[in-house]
DNA sequence: TTCCAGTGCGGTTGGGTTCT
DNA sequence: AGAACCCAACCGCACTGGAA
């Protein structure tokens, strides 16, 4: 008498095809011999691993499956990762953004999980990337909202990022009011003046948002992507920020909460500075150009995440030996 | 001690005015 | 029309000082 073994059953795949098909086999070459039949490859040196970690399966290790066992049929020398192969397949999209993009629409439209619309979420906001086009009628939704007057996307930014320098100045003008001493307090409009003059050349700073600046002056890459720069006192973001506002409408409302933080504090520090210093002091003895990249430069300004934008006191100093214009020694 | 409201600081937004 | 500017309003966080 033949002893019978009862088949096993298994759900079996390809490494490029998702579709899965139901199998049954009593021994791992018949599992073989009948996947490489149905997925139509080729039965030459094919092996089977488990879908999970990709754990190629043994004659042995086949008979301890439990039924139902998601399997991928490799041929000859191909091998599989799991999860990973399957991530890369995402995230290598260029081809099929348009088939991920139904997909997961599909999925999210009866998802109920927080958790997994937020991932679906995520990825959908990723997938519609419009971020290579730039001007207002290629990419209208971008636009909507902002001054008819703005016809590309880095047109708009660089004015961003100029309005936002501007308010700085804006700033360091109000403090005027608040000096009681006439004198000094002169003295301060015409330090302000002279700031807002240099500021005014440099045409408010706003390349840093440009992406179709040179390299040297933006803060972005070619494409538009910022990357957070880190908490004032940390060396780098630990939490690897990223964001292209010039990719979608969303990023581009999400980039204002972006801040470029001031190393040394603008009004805790740098403002209180230049009012002391200028006690008793002329407008001309006053290193002006200290102040300026101070207030308004990448040398003391860092692009943040909302999240790495700290808004307790930084307790950074100015350095005193820069605040006057070198006194000339007199030499004997 | 804990809680809460007020204030100051870091920002942005949006509407309006003035000047060119 | 566009730029520059001004102002009021808003948000969230940190800090503080007084009330419970």
């Amino acid at each position: 008498m033949h002893k019978i073994t009862k088949p096993k059953l298994f759900k079996i795949r390809s490494a490029n095809q998702a579709k899965k098909y139901g199998i049954a086999a009593v021994t791992l070459k018949e599992l073989i011999k009948k996947a490489c039949h149905l997925l139509k490859v080729s039965s030459s040196g094919g092996q089977v691993c488990l879908y999970e970690d990709g754990t190629v399966v043994t004659e042995e290790y086949f008979q301890n499956l439990p039924d139902n066992t998601e399997l991928v049929l490799l041929p000859e020398g191909q091998s599989w990762n799991g999860l990973v192969h399957e991530i890369n397949q995402v995230l290598g999209l260029d081809r099929d953004a348009d088939l991920l993009i139904s997909a997961a629409k599909g999925l999210l439209a009866d998802e109920r999980s927080p958790k997994r619309r937020r991932i679906l979420g995520d990825l959908l906001r990723n997938l519609r990337d419009n971020s290579e086009v730039e001007s207002r009628e290629d990419d209208k939704d971008w636009f909507q909202g902002i001054d008819a007057r703005f016809k590309t996307k880095s047109a708009y930014m660089k004015y961003n990022c100029e309005s936002r320098i501007r308010g700085y100045l804006k700033e360091v003008d109000g403090y005027t009011r608040s000096i009681p001493n006439a004198k000094t307090k002169s003295e301060y409009k015409k330090v302000v003046e002279i700031l807002a003059e240099k500021l005014k050349a440099a045409r408010y700073n706003g390349t840093y948002f440009d992406r179709s600046e040179r390299d040297v002056h933006r803060l972005c890459t070619e494409e538009g992507w910022f990357t957070c720069q880190g908490a004032f006192d940390e060396n780098n973001c630990t939490f690897l920020h990223s964001i292209n506002p010039y990719g979608n409408r969303e990023s581009r409302i999400l980039f204002s909460t972006w801040n470029l933080d001031h190393l040394i504090e603008k009004k805790r520090a740098i403002i209180p500075t230049l009012a002391e210093a200028l006690k008793g002091n002329k407008s001309g003895d006053i290193n002006v150009d200290y102040f300026y990249k101070l207030l308004f430069t990448r040398e003391n300004l860092k692009l943040v995440h909302i999240v790495c934008h700290k808004k307790g006191a930084h307790e950074l100093s100015c350095d005193s030996r820069k605040i006057y214009k070198r006194v000339r020694r007199t030499v004997k």
